[in-house]
DNA sequence: CTGTTAGCGCTTTCAT
DNA sequence: ATGAAAGCGCTAACAG
């Protein structure tokens, strides 16, 4: 059996132009939109264009336009990271860099050599770094860069670069809102918490949601027991028995942690204690555990996609750089 | 507190080799070593090099080299695939790309348009494209193309294209050999096998997994029962349980359902049969659930690394489309 | 071993 | 509303 050698023809715009009986300057206006074309030259170019199949070279054109229509993820693949939770991120990213027409190069080396790379060699306009810590190294490198980059996450000193993030504290005030609303006057208000591990490395989200926490506990009169606790379905129950001997009126418990919380949640339950918990959207969608429960679901998509939108904002020559938390919701 | 503006000034090759004493050219020499230059001069290069922290315009290197040193990777991301599975070929894709010099964009849409535009708009060297179906739209368009691609996964008709996959057939005869020896002879083997719905699509690897298997049993004078099973473990332990009925003799189990392994494999244990496994590395890191067993692992990652490798075989215009299954191994 | 130079395919001033 | 032409920064012939 034959087969048709038919790899298909590469034109180019001044290919199209013949076609179109226009100039090639023309067609690249018709294709930006950056000046006025006739009705008529646009239909005539436009049909020629998908006869031949054109696709401007992105090279060229990065070349000669000084913009790439390419973003950078950068996801340092360590372990220890949910990949549920990233590919969420990612997907956001991915889903919003189409919707502001652009492809998206992925960067998972641990070093900065690849932020180099890809921002002096204009491989893109901008960058998205997921999974930053309060000092990080990159932080430096890109605040060098020509590129505006986004940083997901808020370090000690963002060095003037965008970040977007969850409000934890505004959830950790959500939920001693209801759980006021919901227990005994008086009674103490617990946080189960995340691993001490990640309260040593200074993370800061883990800092600001403690924070918030106890500070809208004392707002109400209500004692706040904060509880760090392993990331294990195990520990969560431990949590919440070590929190029962503790104190004697059982009160409401927040739940921090992602890995806890299946363990946590239901021994809260049985225990007659109002929770709520706050967790990643993806955990989200098997079946809530032990009927309906209280939680402030954190749609790591939606960062991604704000993420994508704030640079795209700066890549576009308006924005400014800024901190973005998201705001947090309760749901059932 | 003022912060210093210190963007990196960006320079060209020309000041390169203006810093360097030399021509451009000589620089671009150089940096790709396609000419021999004297070491006198290559170290004042790159001392020029990194003085100035010169990294090549991508784009200018793109149009005049045609090379783009960036790979796709096109990762269609619908619901019902192994997140875990994917990443791990996805790191395998990474990390060799970039022992390849190469940077990786990632592709999600579901349709052919993203090929097109990045194939066409020469914004990669070559493209791996996971999650291939029997009969896949994307294959026309790929086969256009002028860039090279590598499919994971073995369609009907790969149109010329290289395939990479998992061996199935050759695993299933090891599976076979390996049950051979640890049941009594005459005993029935059984496959606890992919969902119906799997080979309704037609879904080439459990065909060929299944067929491998059922002429190994027979070779060796042995039944062969395939159990279609729902990807759960409780539908695990029921397709064993139906075995057990179905024959009085408890011969050998191969179980090739990721999420119908955890309950179909304690449950053959307990029946006094002898099983192999066939499952995604990643899931072998957690702790073996009931002692050692026997396993045949598929490494995701290193299915990603070999179809780079193939692909920059025929980026580099040396190699030639082919298939290559990776030859599977039996564990503890 | 090194330099000169002509493009690569597009965008974007200038002109009209 | 449209064209002509000058680069964008690099690579790869051609020349020595």
């Amino acid at each position: 059996m034959w087969r048709v050698e038919s790899r298909v023809e590469v034109s180019g715009i001044s290919e199209v132009a013949r076609l179109a009986k226009v100039s090639p300057s023309t067609v690249s206006y018709a294709l930006s939109g950056k000046r006025p074309i006739s009705e008529a030259t646009k239909q005539r170019i436009s049909a020629a264009i998908d006869e031949l199949g054109y696709q401007p070279h992105a090279g060229a054109r990065a070349l000669a336009s000084q913009r790439t229509r390419t973003l950078a993820l950068v996801v340092p693949l360590r372990s220890g990271i949910d990949l549920n939770v990233m590919m969420q991120f990612a997907a956001g990213v991915l889903t919003r860099a189409r919707d502001h027409d652009h492809d998206v190069l992925v960067l998972t080396d641990r070093d900065e050599t690849g932020l180099a790379r890809v921002g002096r060699g204009r491989m893109v306009d901008g960058l998205v770094v997921m999974d930053v810590e309060s000092a990080d190294p990159r932080i430096q490198v890109l605040a060098q860069l020509r590129q505006p980059s986004v940083l997901i996450g808020v370090p000690d000193d963002p060095m003037g670069l965008s970040c977007v993030d969850f409000d934890f504290a505004a959830a950790a005030r959500l939920a001693v809102t209801e759980l006021d609303g919901r227990t005994r006057a008086g009674a103490p208000l617990a946080l189960v918490a995340s691993p001490p591990a990640v309260y040593e490395r200074g993370t800061s989200f883990a800092l600001r949601l403690r924070g918030a926490f106890v500070e809208a506990c004392h707002q109400r009169g209500r004692e706040a027991i904060v509880v760090p606790c392993e990331p294990t379905p195990a520990s969560g129950r431990a949590a919440v028995a070590a929190l029962l001997e503790a104190t004697d009126q059982p009160g409401g418990v927040l739940i921090h942690n992602e890995l806890a919380a299946p363990g946590a949640c239901p021994a809260a339950r049985e225990a007659g204690m109002a929770s709520v918990c706050i967790e990643p959207e993806s955990l989200t969608d098997g079946p809530a555990p032990g009927g309906d429960r209280l939680v402030i679901p954190i749609s790591a998509q939606a960062i991604g996609a704000a993420a994508v939108d704030m640079l795209m904002d700066q890549v576009e020559d308006g924005g400014v750089a800024g901190v973005q938390l998201m705001a947090p919701r309760l749901t059932r």
